[in-house]
DNA sequence: ACGGTTATGTTATAGTATAACAGCCCTGTC
DNA sequence: GACAGGGCTGTTATACTATAACATAACCGT
């Protein structure tokens, strides 16, 4: 069992981003027609809890209250919804899902991960994705998904 | 199970492939003084099979004679030792593995992976990587691994 | 209210990975 | 050659991650 922790990152108004977060969620889904139900909502706000990715385990015990146990396909469902819907991303490199800071508009994945304090930032910008798209096609290569995760120490923990 | 398929990519002389891969193999091992030991050479030539990625559990399978039945940590062993010298990759995305392409000298992870033939191939080249790089030091971020995982379709099955 | 669609509950199981300890084999030394 | 130590492998058990399949319930347009 892996628990959430708070991170050493640079202080500021989390409730805020968590507020963003959902609003935009809750926009986004009524202008898309889609349904954030309750379940999909509080694994949203969960996986907003911090700055580090969340794993789908973790996500269950959450849930579960005392009198009942959430069960997996519950939250993997809710995982699947709001990936389909751009709203947080999947970590490969770690088997957990954080929240997607810019979840209007299509991206790519491109997150530093500390592997100190856990924080995981997504790469804003587009130099890493030029790159990408530049050396895909001189292998004839066509592009349907990215994964750049980058392991390291983030500049808080460096100090 | 996932078995293990003849991709359709570039024809070529696998078995070329597969003995330059196990000679460098040896000639880093003994360099380093680091023992190459049977189910090691075996784990490293199965996962040479072809251009694609390998799960753990089908090596374990085709480790196993019909008398006696490989262990998972048999394999996951040996799999740890090829990761840390250098000799195959773990394709995140995957939950798979395969074979380093260049295993002297030290270099970073990138792959365009084929989603209809399942071929893999490492991304030669520095521009990415220097992309990320810079992207990174934006963030006074220290990178010590860098995965870089592009799904898509390669040429030749684009026809 | 009705019927179709979407979402959730539930049970079971598949797939991925590691902990912990026992025993074996290589290698260097006496 | 016997011994000791370290590294490798065998074995059992278990943890962690994810999905299949089917039953029930909630929503929504008519």
């Amino acid at each position: 069992m892996t628990s959430i922790v708070e991170t050493p990152a640079r202080p500021h108004d989390h409730g805020q981003c968590v507020a963003d977060a959902l609003a935009a969620a809750e926009a986004l889904c009524a202008e898309r027609g889609v349904r954030l139900t309750d379940i999909r909502r509080q694994v949203l706000e969960l996986i907003w809890q911090g700055h580090n990715a969340v794993k789908a385990y973790d996500l269950l015990e959450m849930l579960s209250t005392e009198t009942r146990a959430a069960k997996p396909p519950t939250v993997y469902r809710a995982l699947d919804f709001l990936l389909g819907q751009g709203l947080i991303h999947r970590i490969e490199s770690l088997n957990a899902f954080i929240g997607c800071t810019h979840p209007a508009g299509d991206h790519v994945s491109q997150f530093l991960i500390c592997d100190r304090c856990h924080t995981v930032s997504e790469i804003e910008g587009t130099s890493v994705e030029a790159a990408v798209r530049r050396a895909a096609g001189k292998a004839g290569f066509a592009i349907s998904r990215q994964t750049v995760e980058i392991h390291g120490m983030c500049a808080v923990c460096r100090g």
